[in-house]
DNA sequence: CGTATATTTGATATCAATCAATACTCGTGG
DNA sequence: CCACGAGTATTGATTGATATCAAATATACG
């Protein structure tokens, strides 16, 4: 029998919405499913047949421009779904960046759970409304805030974002390249390396190999990052009503 | 007795998706409410106690920087729904740029109305995944497009969101200001007046005073733009399942 | 009409991109 | 265990797109 033991307890997730039987009934028709590092397992513009809800590891989320210019839009962690799409094909992109493992739900079967399960819409209300406000601050960082604001907003994120899945909030861990951060944060890898470097610098930061971070000093990384409300996550009711 | 006449009918909203019983009940915990231009009716950080779906006007949706620094997360029309909330407070403000007609629900009230009428949870979700998807969308315009793509792009998405309302796609209609719109792409004032001038140059473009542009080499303006999907509006039910 | 505001246009500065090596990391096999 | 090599990251020199600073027009509104 499948339960959720591999939901990790702190993440904002569909399962710890759910009673026995309703997890029952949603594990019938979800089946288990892991990718390498690398695996680009959803491609903008394909039939969006499956919806995948992260367990472990980490996905880049991207969207592509013509002429190879990328836009990473999220980087994915357990608890979060991936698989949005508009009018039946993939609305992006998602590659795992380190071994992932996932649920994989089928399109109609879900459908149909939709319709049996109200709660389960609601906890999707819930999860689209957390998305939607992280996608509004990340325009404000895209829009307006130089490359040093954006590296000291992106660790913060990061940090937060292990604190509120129980991992350390320091040091933190870089599962991406350099180069994925900078297609996150609309920058290039010379740029993302030269203001780790002066972060560096100024003794805010410690570089721990290529993917951790130590922060030194968390008051200077908050005043640079331009002190904007720290995220969080509520009951999908606080968002909506 | 409240129906829903000011509903524009090709506008995506909660209405249309309901019955004449739940209109009624849904008309019943709303009052209807105006805003003369230049109001900010909504202001980021306090108490979130109303949301609001306007039915005229346009409004703008920001996130301030401490400085003053100003990123406009989205121009809101007709069926679009205000008042998203972190915590008990406003997540972002909201300035009606032309009169703005909307009305108001109280969210004690509604959260009643949610769980008597599942439909509109599902409506909710449904706005939800489009803005998340339109925001991704900006995602890539702020963080990887040039000065002369992101003023394309904007032209080109006006256009459609007004065939989506059933109005003419040519001329479009721009009732924010130039200083707006540079808020809105993460450009400034200066830049957005020279790319307009460049394209009207190029004879792609034709300004109509201050508040109107007149395409006149569509194909150019897709091309310049870098012809990501046109977008579109589905069903709830495509996005999410 | 005239005044305030918004827009355009011009000159210059600047931050980050680009182009170009060099150095580090890590996995692999000798 | 160390040397190699491919990928990844850092550092340096220069360019370039857009911001900034500064007028000059145009528009809208009382």
């Amino acid at each position: 029998m499948h339960t959720c033991e591999h939901c990790e307890a702190r993440s904002f997730n569909m399962c710890n919405a759910l009673d026995a039987d309703e997890l029952a009934r949603l594990a019938s028709i979800m089946s288990d499913q892991r990718f390498e590092a690398g695996t680009t397992f959803i491609e903008e513009g394909a039939p969006a047949d499956d919806l995948f809800n992260l367990t472990s590891g980490t996905v880049k989320v991207f969207k592509l421009l013509a002429d190879g210019r990328c836009q990473i839009t999220g980087f994915m962690m357990a608890g979060d779904f991936l698989g949005l799409s508009r009018g039946g094909t993939y609305a992006y992109s998602a590659t795992a960046i380190t071994p992932v493992t996932c649920c994989r739900f089928q399109r109609p079967q879900l459908r149909g759970l939709f319709n049996e399960l109200p709660k389960i819409e609601r906890q999707m209300l819930g999860l689209a409304m957390n998305e939607l406000m992280a996608a509004q601050d990340q325009m404000v960082l895209l829009g307006r805030k130089t490359a040093r604001e954006r590296i000291a907003s992106f660790l913060l994120s990061l940090s937060d974002r292990a604190v509120r899945r129980g991992r350390p909030g320091n040091p933190v861990e870089l599962p991406m390249t350099r180069g994925d951060i900078a297609d996150y944060l609309g920058l290039t890898t010379e740029t993302v390396s030269r203001t780790f470097t002066q972060l560096k610098g100024e003794a805010v930061i410690l570089l721990k190999g290529n993917h951790g971070v130590d922060i030194q000093d968390l008051d200077a990384l908050v005043e640079i990052a331009g002190q904007e409300d720290r995220e969080a996550c509520f009951h999908p009711f606080d968002q909506i009503a």
